[in-house]
DNA sequence: CTTTAGCACTCAGGGAAAGAGAGTGCTAAA
DNA sequence: TTTAGCACTCTCTTTCCCTGAGTGCTAAAG
């Protein structure tokens, strides 16, 4: 059924007094911000009414309304206007944003904790391949009769090196013959397939040659592995304490030792879509129930999707969080997009 | 004035007490263990000489002692029986440390979150350079005629690499000419000094050149600084709120804010140190003034060392901490330290 | 001089009682 | 359908009192 515009007007404003007021609110009050109109008489029979059919809670019998998760929701979804960023905002988030190139892992991490500090909510990032990562090309070169440096380049252009001490001396010369054999042999296939084929030729080859060989799959499976994983960082944690909602310890220790320990499961957005919010129980993970989600996600490159977003009480600014976010995501295609084609000296590394 | 025998044992009492109490404790609980040879109005006297010197602090007229950091300092240099660590303690860190050898990053954080899981407090970890990293051996690779890679091993053996996208195309063949010219006049230098002779030899070179040269400098220069800075971690700041002394999300919330933003202030053990423990108002920064930290260091290779350490409230286990803490110490030296040898395939490197 | 028993005193913490305030629901009139 | 009026409900805060733990002091005993 749907809802009268004036209920729908009552329920807006019942949203955005409790999001920046964390207390139930009252007809009187609703009633002045419908500039007298009505009286709060009326207001009271309009918000009963919405109690009834669950869009809004009564945390106890004369207390104000505060809204129900299925009001955030229809809040989100009918009511919420586009909130415009201020020009400086932009300016500010991006100028953010322009921090030094660094390798991937702390640009978003950056990202991350610029985010937290905007809304002042904890905020989480993560950067996921699309699953399979290559070798495309492997170089040897040599350092003394005992050590050689192997370079790994991957197919989605990421460089990797490794200093490889040999157990067994190895002379110079040989090098590029083992070049040869793993770019002829091991590249562009998947880790088990290379632990494969090394099982496969380890009766052909000298034990020095073998054990080298070993040295080098080993190394490179689990740069792949890294490669492919998806790591969750959260940041801002702390902030929760300032909420009125987690004054409560046990509350706010529950909700960040998941954040801390689990936060594999916060949500990411649908392959197909840019932003999600999940409200209150729409989440999955039971520890998020009391609270609500907004992730965006962006582009890194063409192999690589990224994601962002914040955790915080579902009396949230919607609007607002969700305006800023797209900025965020917005701004961080952009900067990875730019990275690609090199206009700037990027800076795209990797180190122990 | 040295305390008598008496007094520093009901010193010590009172501290191992309290330690695992969290309450202020009273005359007749000392009196009773200390097997009934003396009565509690005997104790009463003694704390409240210890009060007068210091050693203890009275909550308020009517409420039992609880040490000052004085006490807690005397405790420490000279009451404290070394915690025997069991075997199974033991083995179980080792067995934790013998995880996975990743990147260096990502082990110690793991060592660090393993701490803090030991010990229910907060945790930091932290290596840090020696101070000078400089370039020991440049090497380009082509790739295509606008690419090429760079790779760098410095000094302290560590090897890292980076694709380049060139604005202005470099054939193939004069790769190996930047080559020695890098190697010959850009090597065993700082960043500073690097930036110089890019100076210098600007006018003699051509354009394409210089503009190559300035990005691998600038790369460069960005890869020392990262292999010089200290960055420390912090893990585990959730468990504060189980602690009685950090119920009040105020008092929670200055702490993690700092754990989260000012890492770089907390304490590192004196050069020659292998431990150190620092009490309350001992502590410099104002957000440690309550809390206590105990912090070990450890080798990584010749070249670097890590630091690790957990803080807590003034009332802690200071023994047992102390005793973990070294066992761990001790495990990531040695790990790190067998790593050199190459005894396993290590696994030394870094990313993007 | 040290130790002990005895006792009055202090203070934090918890619970009950009382008052204030905000906001409701209902009724009856416009 | 809206409004004014009013009694009612429920939380929050404050106050008060009580209890119990633990002290400090005094005076006597070792």
């Amino acid at each position: 059924m749907e809802l009268s515009d004036r209920k729908k007007q009552i329920l807006k404003l019942v949203v955005e007094d409790y999001v920046d007021s964390a207390e139930p609110v009252g007809s009187k009050v609703i009633a002045q911000q419908m500039g007298g109109s009505v009286s709060s008489a009326t207001i009271r029979n309009e918000l009963a009414d919405l109690v009834e059919q669950g869009y809004l809670e009564q945390p106890h019998t004369s207390a104000g309304r505060i809204p129900s998760p299925k009001g955030y929701r229809l809040y989100v979804n009918e009511l919420m206007e586009k909130h415009r960023l201020s020009l400086e905002e932009t300016r500010e988030i991006n100028r953010g944003l322009q921090m030094k190139m660094q390798e991937l892992d702390r640009m978003i991490t950056q990202a991350g904790q610029l985010l937290s500090s905007f809304e002042g909510y904890p905020a989480y990032v993560a950067a996921a391949g699309k699953g399979s990562v290559r070798v495309k090309r492997y170089e040897l070169l040599p350092v003394d009769e005992s050590g050689c440096i192997l370079v790994l380049m991957t197919n989605d252009e990421r460089v990797k090196s490794q200093l490889l001490h040999l157990q067994l001396k190895v002379p110079g010369e040989k090098l590029p013959v083992v070049t040869s054999l793993l770019n002829n042999h091991f590249a562009g296939i998947s880790a088990e397939e290379m632990n494969r084929r090394l099982m496969d030729v380890s009766e052909q080859l000298a034990p020095a040659m073998f054990l080298l060989l070993s040295q080098i799959v080993s190394y490179t499976t689990r740069v792949l592995e890294e490669a492919n994983r998806k790591e969750v960082r959260t940041v801002g944690a702390s902030q929760l304490l300032k909420l009125p909602e987690f004054r409560d310890a046990d509350k706010a220790h529950q909700l960040m030792s998941f954040l801390a320990e689990e936060k594999e499961a916060l949500p990411a957005p649908d392959e197909q879509s840019a932003m999600k919010i999940l409200i209150g129980p729409e989440n999955v993970s039971e520890a998020l129930q009391d609270t609500s989600v907004v992730v965006a996600s962006y582009d890194i490159g063409d192999n690589m999707r990224g994601l962002i977003g914040v955790v915080g009480p579902t009396r949230m600014d919607y609007a607002a969080v969700a305006a800023r976010l797209s900025c965020f995501a917005e701004g961080l295609t952009r900067m990875f997009g730019k990275r690609e084609h090199g206009e700037l000296p990027p800076g795209e590394e990797h180190e122990e």
